[in-house]
RNA sequence: GGGUUGUUAGCUCAGCUGGCUAGAGCGUCUCGUUUACACCGAGAAGGUCGGGGGUUCGAGUCCCUCACAACCCACCA
């Protein structure tokens, strides 16, 4: 086979991808020894710790893959295909998410564009419509994770909507049932009035607004009370006035009745801590059924809950002119009314912060209503307890703590959601009245029924669904198959790589469930990683139009490119701009490796290979060696941290400043085929988790590797010979002197010009091949005990170029340069010496280095100074 | 109001337990087409590590403080 001039990532890639799969060596199950090979149930490798397991945060069914997926297929493949190449038997689960309500927003959006409404259909034909639009959308994001190279097992793709998903959620919410975790309470919910659904508190967003606040009298007989709203509207569910206890000026007022505005009704004045005297006139209206904070005072005083704003977001329950107004009109009215009755006393400007529905924008109405919600406490202190122990790590860090602190405030969780697409609560309530003695809701999985019977009563199915997290908290349980009966190796995940941002939504609840459901801790370790800003560190995002493609990017520079290039500079935790020069990076890397390989094969096709295993033969070689150790070392050492950017950087810096630039460089002198092959595929092994196409496609090029690099052994450490390498360390610095001081002398294409002399130097002498190559000096010659031309500033070694004494003199102002220099380097370590504080504490070897620095420096300037003079 | 994180070269970022003469990529400048690569080679310029104080023989690194930025949580009648 050939290798082309560059390389070109498109010619490569999906056949590559295709190659892998088809192999199956991205199931587990199909290239490793079964569980339990002798068939006596008990799990062979138990405790023998050779599985690597991680699941694939699953990406929404319904669309196509933004950079965020880009950036956890490239962490989370990078470890798959490491543990992979370090002989794990390594599992990473794709999945696909319903997305509960973020699919339902976007179906209903198609609808919308085709005319039709959701209420034009039931519940089930709406699930069954979605269902096939999802499965349609589905394949679209599937290709586009094989593009990033995702090396995940397809068989084993878990859908959030799988039966084997549903079944366990069932499970899980019948023994939180019968464990008296889950109840019905009516609360106030988030709910949003387009979408007709509640949200948890977690999925609303915040937002300043400028709103105003109106002071409206409440008249009690001999007076009146001022309060201050900004929901004038909500008035006639007003219940109570509230002033704070230690108010004096309202001291006397308490516990009489005001008459409440525009209605007939008398309420109380009540004190209660949430009234702040500060704020306002100090007085505060209730409505509990509409207000979050007023519904914690009603419950404090057990006041009535009455509800004026019905779910479609228009008033009931008032007097008959306010009664079907939406919110807006309705306000109006109430304000001119208040107005034209003189009760309206002041209104003024301020900012508060409103809730949002975070898809749709519309504000949120707290509503009240029934749903299921589950008791968090006992859940939440066992992961607390778990937490505090240090049984799962973090990357970062900080964020265990914060997860702490989190669960330490945690409310009870609202899991339904008033969408048809999602999985069906699993509760039906009691339609025959008759039947007093029946519990008024019931368990059943028949949730395909609208109406079942049990014993001769009829329950109907509550039309919700629950929320995605609840079933998405399952997922470590659900993708390794975890059961009751079975040890899994599998299970607890090693690792949990997800966005910081669903820290609490998603991570704490798999904790919590896994802890519930199977007793132990999900996973071992969490590694969150941040968001991706655009180039400037701002939020991506349609409306500001920044947003990024990663299937872009894959396109122009490769899929291997996108990857290094977006873990590059990146780290746990961390908001980070997206640099699409990591990316050029990471292209130029690709396409260096590929010439390497090609350098080397064309060596091979020419070259006899001398079967002498890989002994090294000169300098050049054990100095390699001795740095792909180090490199390996490191890379090691980054991956078990999860610093991914480290190892990428090393892996550059070895692959590109010390494998090409010195070592080939100096192949081309002396030729070592076996260590050409075997310190190449040391590399290629290296780099192949984060660049997995280049690096097979070079395996698959080159003509003496077997099989594929994706299931290759990691390279073992390399022998070499110490002082040879010391030596080539020198060899390293004379050439970048000579370089160096070649390209400041005046005129250009010194090299060609002038000749390289030396004097009774071995190393020169031996190495005069390899060090002309690496110059490009015409000659070097011995100078016989005759010194002419321009030295060189190098310890232990007596180099001249051989340079006229003119150009020399030209030379002169470079040379003072470099020896005030050297003097104020000097000047520093001097002055550390002269403190008698450094010598008694620091450490002995410091001191001795410190020492050893100065000799050198003090006969580099006595050098430069005598070679100053001649001139 | 509470919390978390960040502020290092023109840009995007490394710098883990204090020893740094502060690094990388991209960009800039100079030179170079010698049969792996111009997606290249050789070399260079560019930083009082946000400000101030402290601990230490020694601080980009630890502590305090201020400023700025981002994010999260709570509150906002």
């Amino acid at each position: 086979m050939t290798f082309s001039k560059s390389y070109e990532p498109g010619e490569f890639e999906s056949d590559i991808y295709a190659a892998w799969e088809a192999s199956g060596i991205f199931d587990p199950k199909l290239t490793t020894r079964p569980v339990d090979s002798d068939g006596d149930g008990v799990d062979d490798r138990q405790g023998e710790n050779d599985t690597f397991s991680i699941v694939m945060p699953p990406p929404n069914a319904n669309g196509n893959l933004h950079i965020g997926h880009g950036l956890t297929v490239a962490l989370e493949d990078s470890l798959t295909r490491y543990y992979r190449l370090r002989g794990l038997s390594s599992w990473y689960i794709p999945g696909a998410d319903h997305a509960g309500f973020e699919t339902w927003v976007v179906y209903e959006r198609e609808l919308e564009k085709k005319g039709h409404s959701r209420f034009e259909f039931d519940r089930d034909e709406l699930y069954a419509r979605v269902w096939d639009f999802v499965a349609e959308q589905r394949g679209n994001m599937e290709l586009q994770l094989r593009a990033l190279g995702a090396s995940c097992s397809w068989e084993d793709l878990t859908f959030t909507l799988d039966e084997n998903v549903i079944d366990r959620v069932y499970t899980t919410f019948e023994k939180m049932w019968n464990d008296g975790l889950i109840y019905r309470g009516e609360k106030l919910v988030n709910f949003c009035p387009k979408h007709q659904t509640a949200f948890a508190d977690i999925e609303v967003e915040h937002e300043d607004e400028s709103g105003t606040l109106w002071d409206i009298a409440y008249v009690y007989e001999g007076g009146e009370v001022i309060v201050s709203t900004t929901r004038p509207e909500t008035l006639f569910g007003d219940v109570a006035v509230a002033v704070n206890p230690e108010d004096e000026r309202y001291k006397k007022l308490v516990g009489k009745t005001v008459k409440l505005p525009l209605t007939d009704r008398e309420i109380p004045i009540i004190t209660d801590e949430h009234a702040d005297p500060e704020y306002g006139t100090g007085a505060v209206k209730i409505t509990p059924a509409h207000d979050f904070d007023d519904f914690e005072v009603g419950e404090r005083h057990q006041l009535e809950r009455i509800r004026v704003i019905a779910e479609d977001g228009t008033m009931i329950n008032v007097p008959e002119a306010y009664f079907g107004l939406n919110t807006k009109e309705c306000r109006k009215k109430v304000l001119k009314d208040l107005k034209d009755q003189g009760l309206l006393r002041g209104e003024k400007k301020i900012t508060h912060s409103v809730a949002h529905c975070y898809k749709c924008g519309t504000v949120l109405e707290p509503t009240l209503k029934e749903q299921w919600f589950i008791d968090v406490e006992r859940l939440a202190k066992a992961a607390i307890e778990h937490l505090e122990n240090g049984e799962i790590k973090f990357h970062p860090e900080n964020k265990r703590k914060v997860l702490i602190n989190y669960l330490k405030g945690l409310k009870d969780w609202n899991i339904s959601r008033q969408i048809p697409w999602g999985i069906a609560i699993p509760m039906f309530r009691k339609i025959d009245d008759t039947a007093t003695d029946e519990p008024d809701w019931v368990f059943d999985r028949r949730t395909h029924l609208q109406v079942i019977e049990k014993a001769g009563v009829k329950y109907q199915r509550d039309e919700d669904t629950f929320d995605t997290w609840f079933s998405s908290a399952h997922w470590p349980i659900v993708c390794t198959n975890w059961t009751e009966e079975n040890f899994n190796p599998y299970y607890p995940l090693n690792v949990m790589e997800t966005g910081a941002d669903i820290l609490f939504a998603w991570v704490a609840r798999m904790i919590m469930m896994g802890l519930y459901v199977t007793g132990e801790v999900p996973f071992k370790e969490v590694y969150l990683h941040g968001l991706v800003l655009d180039e400037h560190g701002k939020k991506m995002s349609k409306s500001k139009g920044n947003v990024i493609n990663p299937m872009d990017l894959v396109t122009r520079f490769g899929s291997d490119a996108f990857r290094l290039g977006i873990l590059r500079g990146r780290s746990a935790g961390m908001n980070q701009a997206f640099s699409e020069n990591s990316v050029i990076a990471g292209r130029n890397l690709c396409n260096k490796l590929w010439n390497i390989s090609r350098l080397i094969q064309s060596i091979i096709d020419t070259e006899e290979d001398i079967p002498s295993a890989s002994d090294t033969l000169n300098m050049g070689e054990d100095w390699i060696c001795r740095e792909l150790n180090n490199c390996l070392e490191q890379v090691e050492l980054a991956m078990s941290n999860y610093r991914f950017a480290e190892a990428i950087e090393v892996l550059y810096q070895t692959i590109w400043d010390k494998y090409a630039d010195w070592f080939l460089e100096s192949q081309k002198i002396y030729r070592n085929v076996p260590l050409l092959k075997q310190t190449l595929e040391t590399i290629l092994i290296a780099l192949h988790p984060f660049a997995p196409f280049v690096t097979e496609a070079i395996w698959q090029n080159l003509s003496w590797t077997d099989g594929y690099i994706a299931t290759a052994d990691w390279p073992s450490r390399l022998e070499y010979d110490p002082i040879s390498t010391e030596q080539f360390e020198n060899i390293r610095i004379i050439v970048s002197e000579v370089r160096t001081t070649l390209q400041a002398l005046p005129g250009t294409n010194n090299a060609k010009k002038y000749s390289l002399l030396y004097d009774n130097d071995s190393l020169i002498n031996d190495n005069q091949l390899l060090i002309r190559s690496l110059t490009k000096v015409p000659t070097i010659n011995s100078l016989n005990g005759a010194p002419r031309g321009l030295r060189l500033a190098l310890a232990n070694h007596e180099l001249y170029l051989d340079v006229p004494e003119n150009i020399v003199k030209e030379y002169k102002d470079n040379l003072t340069e470099r020896i005030l220099s050297v003097g104020r380097e000097l000047d520093n370590l001097n002055l550390r010496m002269s403190n008698p504080n450094y010598l008694s504490k620091a450490p002995e070897h410091l001191v001795k280095e410190t020492t050893e620095q100065i000799r050198e420096k003090e006969a580099l300037i006595a050098r430069l100074k005598a070679e100053l003079e001649i001139i």
